[in-house]
RNA sequence: GCCCCGGUAGCUCAGCGGAUAGAGCAACUGCCUUCUAAGCAGUGGGCCGCAGGUUCGAUUCCUGCCCGGGGCGCCA
C-alpha cells in the first residue's frame, strides 16, 4: 500500500524535476503515516525538501506535486497540502477493504518476509544463515531473572530472524573449564562433608564477608568451604543427595572431580528444563572445553603469535589490543598458565565462522559489553569478518513487588530465579513481560501486574484474549449455522464502518512492523504492536451494539467475520514470533 | 578519571528528523451488565534532565554538563 504510493509520488517528482530543468536524483523522501489522523493516510515531505534545491515555496511545490500525482490511478481519493509543505494524502477505502482478502490467504504466515535478509542475501546460494549465540549461562547456578530476559530477547530475535528471511541456529556457548567450575565442586564437596559430619559450616559471618580469611576450625571441625563458594540451597541438594546414593565414599575425592561434574550435570539439566518450559530450544550446546581437546584453542595462540598479536610480559601471555586500536593490551595465557575467558572466546568466534555462518549475533548483558570489541577484533584478525560480528545488549532486570523494589544477590544466591516467575505467572505471561521494554533500558518486572489474572490490566493477557475472542464468535457462529468464509468469499467492501476501516489499516501494518522488529533487533516493537491491534479489537467487540459480529444480514456478517479471522491470524503471528501462545479459549 | 546505557504524564514505559508528543495503569465524571470473565465513553495531568549547535523543522542528530545504572581484573 505504502510502496505503491512511493512508486506513484517518485513518478510525479521525476516529472516535476524535469519540468523544472533539474536532471538531480530524486531528493531521499519519506512517506510516513501521521501521528494524527486528520493529516490523512500518509504524508509526504518531498516538497520540503526540494525546496531549497529548485529555489521555491515549499507548499507551492507541494501543490505543484499534488496536481501531478492526481488520483493516482484510482488510489488516491483525495490530497491536500498542509503545514510548512507536507502532502497529505487519504486513500480510496477500497484500497484498504481489499488489504484483509490478502491477510486471509497469507494466514498465519501474514507478517513474514525475506525483509531482514535482504542486505546479506547470497547469490542462487539459499537463504544467508545466522548464529544467535544466547544465555551462555555457566552452570553454576539456577537461571536467574537476568538471564531470563536474555533468553527470551535472544529466542525472539531468532524467530524475528527466521521469519525474515535467515536460516537461523541458536546457540548455547557454556565454559565448564576454569576457576569458577573449580568452585563449584568445591563447594559441593564442602556440603558433602559438612552432611557426612566430617566438616563443619562455614559461620555466617564468614559467608557474608568474601575477603574474610576463612576459619580453620568450628568446634574442632575443619571448615572446608571455599572462599567465594557457591551459598545457594541447591548446591546442599546435590551434596545431600550424593549422600544419599555413594555414602561417604566420595570423601577422598577432589573437589575438581566427580563433585564438579555431578554439580555441572545436575544444574545443566536444571537449567535446560527451565529453558523448555519457556519454549527455548538451542541448536547446539558449544562446550568450552571441546577448543582445548580439540586443539583449536591451541592453534588460534600459534596464529596469534605468529601474526605478532601476542607478546610475553610479566610471566603471562599477553593480546596485543592496542595494535588493534583498543584501549589497552590484555592478558590472553595467566602466569599460571591457565587461559583466560578470552583465549577460548576469541577461538570460538573464529570458529563459528568457519562452520559457514554469514552473520554471527552474539547477545550480552550490559556487564559483559566491553569485552566484544577485544574477541572481535582478535578474531578478526584470525580471518572472521569483522563486520559480521553483532553485538545486541540489553539491560538488568529488577522486580518490583507490592510497589517495592525486591533486593537480589547473585553471591548470596538470593537472587529470584525463573522457575519461581514462572511458576507464579507462567510462561507466557513471563516472556511477554521480558520483551515488552527495549533492550537498552532496564526492564522492571511489575511482580503484581504479571500474577493479574484480570485480562483488561495485564497486557499478555488483553493480546491473548482478543486472539481467543475470534475463535469465540467463530464457535458462536457455528451455533447459529453461520460458516466461516473463506480467504475470497465475502464482499469486504461491507467494512464501511471508521472502526473497522482503522482497525483494517493496523493489520496491513504487520509485515512492516515485524521486518522493522528484524532489522533492529528489537523485538518489542512485536509487543506493543499487538497491543495496539488488540487496543482496536476488543472495545469494537465491546461495543456490540453498534456492530454486531454476527446479524440478520449475511454479507454484513460474512465481511465481519472475515475481520475477524485478519485480526486472528495478525494476533497469532504476532504472538508466535514472541513465543507466547495464541489460545482458543481462555 | 575514562567507556557504555538510560532520563518523556503520579507510576511503568512507547515514540521511523516532521505538524497540536502517545499508550497502559492510577485519578476524576457519566453510562452499561456484554458474541466469555468490571466493561464502555469522556476528563484532567508534560520547561520530552539542562545548555548550546546542525536543520526549513530537533523528544529524535552532534557537543558539553547534571542525575541514575553498569563497566574499566592474570574473574567470567
Amino acid at each position: 500500500m505504502k510502496e505503491a504510493l512511493r512508486g506513484k509520488v517518485e513518478e510525479a517528482l521525476q516529472a516535476l524535476l524535469a519540468a523544472a530543468g533539474d536532471g538531480g536524483p530524486l531528493p531521499d523522501f519519506a512517506i510516513e503515516v501521521p501521528r494524527q489522523k486528520e493529516h490523512g493516510d500518509f504524508s509526504c515531505n518531498a516538497a520540503m525538501l526540494l525546496a531549497k534545491r529548485l529555489g521555491k515555496k515549499p507548499r507551492e511545490l507541494a501543490e505543484e506535486l499534488r496536481t501531478r500525482l492526481g488520483d493516482a490511478g484510482g488510489l488516491v481519493s483525495r490530497s491536500e497540502v498542509a503545514g510548512p509543505g507536507f502532502l497529505n494524502v487519504v486513500l480510496a477505502s477500497a484500497g484498504w477493504q481489499d488489504r484483509i482478502h490478502d491477510v486471509l490467504k497469507a494466514g498465519d504466515r501474514f507478517g513474514h518476509s525475506s525483509a531482514a535478509a535482504g542486505g546479506v542475501a547470497r547469490a542462487g546460494q539459499g537463504k544467508p544463515r545466522v548464529q544467535v549465540e544466547f544465555v551462555s549461562a555457566n552452570p553454576t547456578g539456577p537461571l536467574s531473572t537476568g538471564h531470563g530476559r536474555q533468553a527470551v530477547l535472544g529466542d525472539c530475535i531468532a524467530r524475528l530472524l527466521d521469519a525474515t528471511g535467515w536460516d537461523v541456529t541458536r546457540e548455547y556457548y557454556f565454559n565448564d573449564g576454569g576457576r569458577q567450575m573449580r568452585v563449584l565442586g568445591e563447594s559441593v564437596k564442602a556440603r558433602y562433608l559438612e552432611h557426612l559430619g566430617r566438616a563443619a559450616a562455614p559461620t555466617a559471618a564468614a559467608l557474608a564477608d568474601p575477603e574474610h580469611a576463612w576459619q580453620d576450625q568450628v568446634d574442632g571441625l575443619p571448615v572446608v568451604f571455599p572462599k567465594d563458594g557457591y551459598q545457594g540451597d541447591y548446591i546442599v541438594d546435590i551434596a545431600v543427595r550424593l549422600v544419599e546414593k555413594e555414602g561417604a565414599g566420595l570423601v577422598d575425592e577432589p573437589g575438581d572431580g566427580r563433585f564438579r561434574e555431578v554439580a555441572q550435570a545436575t544444574i545443566f539439566q536444571n537449567i535446560e528444563a527451565t529453558l523448555h518450559r519457556i519454549g527455548i530450544r538451542f541448536d547446539v550446546y558449544f562446550n568450552e572445553r571441546s577448543l582445548y581437546t580439540d586443539g583449536k584453542l591451541e592453534e588460534a595462540l600459534v596464529d596469534l603469535r605468529k601474526a605478532g598479536l601476542v607478546y610475553d610480559a610479566d610471566g603471562a601471555v599477553w593480546f596485543r589490543a592496542t595494535a588493534c586500536g583498543l584501549e589497552r593490551d590484555r592478558v590472553v595465557v595467566k602466569s599460571s598458565g591457565e587461559p583466560t575467558y578470552l583465549m577460548p572466546d576469541i577461538a570460538y568466534h573464529r570458529d563459528k565462522f568457519r562452520r559457514g555462518f554469514d552473520l554471527v549475533i552474539d547477545i550480552q548483558g550490559a556487564d559483559h559489553i566491553e569485552q566484544f570489541p577485544f574477541v572481535r577484533e582478535a578474531a578478526a584478525r584470525l580471518g572472521a569478518e569483522r563486520d559480521r560480528m553483532e553485538l545486541v545488549m540489553h539491560q538488568f532486570v529488577t522486580i518490583t513487588s507490592g510497589g517495592e523494589r525486591v533486593k537480589q544477590s547473585t553471591r548470596k544466591a538470593t537472587f529470584i530465579t525463573v522457575d519461581e516467575i514462572v511458576d507464579d505467572v507462567g510462561a507466557d505471561v513471563f516472556r511477554f513481560f521480558m520483551i515488552e521494554r527495549k533492550r537498552d533500558g532496564h526492564l522492571d518486572f511489575d511482580l503484581d501486574l504479571a500474577k493479574d489474572k484480570n485480562w483488561k490490566k495485564n497486557p499478555a493477557y488483553y493480546v491473548q484474549y482478543a486472539h481467543a475472542r475470534t475463535w469465540g464468535i467463530e464457535r458462536k457462529a457455528l451455533e447459529a449455522g453461520v460458516a466461516m468464509p473463506a480467504a475470497d468469499g465475502f464482499d469486504a467492501s461491507r467494512l464501511v464502518l471508521p472502526e473497522e476501516i482503522e482497525l483494517v489499516k493496523k493489520l496491513v501494518l504487520l509485515p512492516e512492523i515485524v521486518a522493522r522488529a528484524a532489522e533492529s533487533r528489537e523485538p518489542h516493537h512485536v509487543a506493543y504492536y499487538l497491543r495496539e491491534v488488540a487496543g482496536l479489537w476488543n472495545p469494537y467487540l465491546q461495543d456490540g451494539d453498534r456492530h454486531r459480529v454476527l446479524s440478520e444480514d449475511a454479507a454484513l456478517t460474512a465481511a465481519r467475520l472475515g475481520l475477524a479471522l485478519a485480526v486472528r491470524h495478525v494476533i497469532a503471528c504476532g504472538l508466535e514470533l514472541l513465543g507466547v501462545s495464541a489460545p482458543e479459549r481462555m
